[in-house]
DNA sequence: CGGTATCCTCGCCGATACTG
DNA sequence: CAGTATCGGCGAGGATACCG
């Protein structure tokens, strides 16, 4: 890594256009793409794509809770990103299949990883949940 | 009452309590614990404190661009969940020390991973935003 | 079937002020 | 220093209606 001087938040993320991103500079483009990925229904959706193609609606009912305009916003938002392939049939009724391309199964990948070890890990966080905290009494009326 | 039988997304829930997790089911806390993990701030203060143990101040320095109320909030949320450890130090001035736990260091790697990757990939991404996508022309007024 | 457009609500989040 | 309390905007996102 080149050094680029300190305090050089803007130069940062410019820089960081044509290489490595910096998730800590809140001007860098990283922050967009990890906020897409890491959505509500974009975790779900990037998971849900890595067993294989789905339709609209076929991943509409697999991201159980999602509507119509969220599931589409989120497509986009992965398409653009280049995580997501959107191929139109034209046949009638309309049909549209939604699969990962290569770059949207590395990342998916990881988010899987993530999604697999929370799933598994539930029990011992949910524990942890009844343990006492340092938080004891937050003063003042508990309640309304 | 052992079988649940088939639909009872509720009963779904219920069990993972004690067993694993199923973010595909709306009402399973594994979603609540994702959206912690992977909020705004959450990553950034995960994969921030896998460097080691800071204060409140050095904390809120290196997420840059986190408020107090937010980086107080989303740090109570992982301490909820038993990702994260606060050690309050009764001097003047008063000291609060946050660190992981073994927990949070597992899923914390996990993010890490993920950040690391969109942070290395990033140039791929801004490549493929160049490329020509499968919608074209939006139809009807393109601009307000 | 697979969307988009519009409306409207709700809660996220920043700003400010105050406390221990 | 390390928070909590309160207010207010504003944008995410759900409901509905409609189009190709």
């Amino acid at each position: 890594m080149a050094r680029t001087g300190r305090g050089g938040r803007l130069a940062e993320a410019l820089r960081s256009q044509a290489g490595r991103g910096d998730l800590h500079a809140p001007a860098c483009p990283s922050r967009g793409v990890l906020d897409h990925v890491t959505s509500r229904w974009g975790v779900l959706v990037l998971v849900s794509l890595l067993e294989g193609t789905h339709r609209f609606s076929a991943l509409r009912r697999k991201v159980a809770g999602v509507s119509e305009k969220m599931l589409s916003q989120t497509l986009q938002a992965l398409e653009h990103d280049g995580f997501v392939r959107r191929e139109v049939h034209p046949v009638i009724p309309p049909r549209v299949d939604y699969s990962l391309t290569s770059l949207g199964r590395e990342v998916a990948g990881h988010v899987e990883a993530l999604t697999d070890w929370i799933e598994d890990s539930l029990p011992r966080i949910l524990a942890a949940r009844e343990e006492p905290k340092s938080r004891p009494a937050p003063a003042g009326r508990a309640r309304a």
